[in-house]
Order: C-alpha cells, then structure tokens, then sequence
DNA sequence: TGCATTTAAATTGTATACAATATAATTTTG
DNA sequence: CAAAATTATATTGTATACAATTTAAATGCA
C-alpha cells in the first residue's frame, strides 16, 4: 500500500512548506504588526490602491468568510479603509489608507530575505513559480 | 517596486496551491468524516501503529498546540486511542484502533484519484515532490 | 540526595480557512 | 412592473495553526 504513505504524497510537503515558508515570514513581519495573508492583501493594495473584497477574494482565493474579519483587523490597525459603494450597496470597497501606503517602505527587503533564505537562483525560483501557478491554473479551470 | 508585487512572489502560490489541493481532498474526506490533517494522521497511523505525539508532530511539522485537540477529535470518532506512557507519564502514545484500521481500505483510491486531477504525469510529480523537500530540508537545518 | 534544567503535553488566546446560512441589494424575466 | 433569481458581503460554527504559558515528569549535576 505504498500509495497510502505519507513519503508517497505529493501534497503533504506543498502543505507542510506552505507553513514553514509562512513561518520564514513570521520573524520579519511580527515587528510590523502583520500576519501574512494581511501582508499579501497590503501587496495587492499597494499596487491597485482600491479593490473590493470580491476582487481581492479572486486574487487570493479566497472568500468573505475569512475576508470580512481579516480587513476589519486591517482597517483597526489603519492600514484600510472599508467603504460601500455609492452606486451597488452590495460591494464593500477596501480602500490603501496613507498610512497603509508608508508600511511598504517597511517591506522593501522583505523578498531578498526570504529567497535568500530559501537558497534558491532567481532562475529555480521562477521555474518553481511557473510549475505552482500551472497547477493553480488547472484547478481553476476544474473548479468553472 | 516589482519585488513587492503579489505576481513576483514564489510564496504566494505555494500558499494558494497548498489550500487548493486541500480543497481537492475535501470532497473525498468529508463523506468518510475526515478532515486533510486527520487523513495526514491516519496515512501515518496506517504506517506505524503507535506513534507519541512529538513524533507525529515532527513528521508533520506540527506541534502540540494544533495536535492535542486534533488528536482528541480522532480518538472521539474511534480512529486512535491515547495512552499516557506507562515508563514515562510525560508521552502520550496514540494507537490506532481496529476502526482506525479499516478506514484504509476507504481511502485506497484517493491518491490516483488527486494525481489525476493536478493533471500531472508520475516523472513530474516526483519531480516536483523531490523539489518541495530539499526545500524543507533548506528550512529544516535553518531552525536548527 | 536535592534542586535546577530540560522535556512532553496540555492549555490559552489570537488569527486564519471554509462550509453553510443569512441579509440586503441588484438583475433578470415572465 | 413585480416576483424570482442572482450577487456581494456578513455571520455562524467548526477545525486547524501557532505563539506563549503552564504543568507534570524525568534528567543532570553539584
């Protein structure tokens, strides 16, 4: 029963390096204040300034469940702003506050620490990047 | 600023990835009561037998905060049995049980059953799986 | 031996994840 | 146009994760 090993699986170690990596991050982004789901929706933020949860759920993969907590922690510490939509009430617009915008001067080397620390060549970490983002794309594509 | 762009980054969808794949079992699991970290717990049950709680949380990178009440939920649906230790009171043997057991036959079929999802071919997955743990290695040996 | 140190689990508290459901607003359709 | 269907978010409940602390037991060493 070979198959029913754990050495076997190909998904333990996603799951278990998921974490560790999370961990790598953990030392660096604790004196900020941040956890790192909320340092990947600052990312987002800082590049798109405004998105709603939907837009963000979509980036993330995830949903309001798990969103609607997370921002409003975010927007205690200031980081954002949450603000209905004048024209559908339905849509919560999560607004970068100015604030938000400074802490990625924070988070500037934040990356480099991280591959360094993970001894990969800019190369092996792309190839990897690439192979993770095609099974994303095939799960996507199963999940319509 | 590319290297803070959620698209730069090879973490994220290691993060992604790992909670998607979960999402795979999901369907397979839930029907059999299970959830992906007590499934993780069974394949290494199925394995060993009897295992204490700091071993399962070594090969699983999981400590006793999460494995405790895990644990606890296992032995409440039959699958183990704690044990304190009789040599040493401070470990807590798990056993599997005669139900624990049998759960195997129930799970056979789920390996082939996510490899045929990702989509992947046997050489790239072991690939692909042999990547993920020399990177755990990496980490391994920094938190030493 | 006796006490400080170490070790293994358990506990407490916070923050995700996510299914299921609820709510309210918008769109679709007969 | 009005009821039905859809959509976006929020809420509720359960299950991880994990840091920090506590507890109890075992070990080390003066």
């Amino acid at each position: 029963m070979l198959e029913l090993t754990l050495k076997y699986q190909l998904c333990f170690p996603m799951y278990a390096l998921s974490r560790q990596v999370t961990a790598l991050y953990r030392p660096l982004l604790e004196p900020l204040g941040l956890t790192y789901p909320q340092y990947l929706i600052l990312m987002l933020m800082w590049e798109h300034k405004k998105l709603t949860v939907k837009e963000i759920g979509k980036e993330l993969w995830l949903d309001s469940g798990t969103l609607t907590p997370l921002l409003k922690r975010m927007e205690e510490k200031g980081l954002v702003e949450r603000i209905r939509d004048k024209s559908d009430e339905r849509v919560m617009n999560i607004h970068l506050t100015e604030s938000g915008m400074l802490f990625q001067n924070e988070c500037l080397d934040i990356p480099s620490k991280i591959q360094c620390q993970l001894n990969l060549n800019p190369d092996q970490a792309v190839a990897l990047r690439s192979q993770l983002y095609e099974l994303l794309e095939v799960l996507d594509k199963q999940g319509t």
